[in-house]
DNA sequence: GACAAATGCGTGAACACGCACATATAATGC
DNA sequence: GCATTATATGTGCGTGTTCACGCATTTGTC
């Protein structure tokens, strides 16, 4: 191993991959503590809060998350179980089906998304300047071509 | 969520984690198909393999992934039945069990590295000169603290 | 129009992981 | 030396996720 990656090579990528863990432990736990939430049900209900309708089909949630299809149909349940989404058949296509964020929902979003920031910005965002966090900005656009 | 980050502020965080997805997804699959072997598996491979006498202590294997030490402690028993990996009672301390590197495992280990390094290579590191991969490098290590 | 292929979603089974607890051993206090 | 506490690991159980599959519907082809 020490072979197949130089020093900057490892300090880059091992960094980004123990950064990560680091950040996911530290959201994980600080969601749960004042929301109640899975950092995938924030992010499902961030997806469908940033959507104008406040809704969305299954397999663009799917494309959009590090879930699979099956993956999302089971957090939407859940979601649809603790009142924060609810189902609706798609009028265009009757295969699809809607997931509509409901009033609740909205709201316990409202109050987890402030939170969620401040925990961002306090263990992430906070550590750079703004020229550096365009430049991270430009590093990641760089990748998602 | 509009309102929590500013323009820059999303695309640094929002890149990051979606980057994350994305290599993630990548390198779980070619792990895979050549090497069968799951990212966690390969990364307690990794971490034997960096230790002059291939063994550690299952704790530490846990302090330094993701894994608690119920975890480490399983897949350290899949790597068992799979040999490439021994259990060890540590002769210091009768508490502990080492994890040590079967010849198998070592031979496994290092064309399922090679193969993963140019898949990161390929899809990461390439994309940068070697002074962002010096700048990225010291974002990480200010996070490290 | 009719039939085949593709697509969207849900569900049972398998499996990986964390939590809480159990067991064994070490370390500490008296 | 003995009792208590702390530490290292393994395990039963619950939860969450994927895979494989089934059902309903749409799309394409003739």
């Amino acid at each position: 191993m020490s072979k197949t990656f130089n020093e900057c090579e490892q300090n880059a990528w091992g960094g980004f991959l123990s950064v990560y863990g680091k950040m996911s432990r530290i959201i994980e736990e600080d969601l749960q503590s004042h929301s109640h939430l899975t950092h995938v049900e924030f992010e499902v209900l961030l997806r469908l809060s940033w959507n104008e309708t406040h809704q969305m089909r299954i397999q663009d949630l799917a494309a959009e998350s590090i879930l699979t299809r099956s993956g999302v149909s089971r957090v939407v349940e859940r979601l649809e179980k603790a009142g924060l989404v609810k189902r609706e058949e798609a009028p265009e296509d009757r295969r699809g089906a809607y997931a509509v964020l409901t009033e609740a929902g909205a709201e316990r979003f409202r109050i987890a998304a402030q939170k969620h920031g401040e925990c961002v910005r306090a263990n992430f965002l906070s550590k750079f300047s703004e020229d550096e966090l365009k430049t991270m900005g430009e590093f990641w656009a760089r990748l998602e071509e």
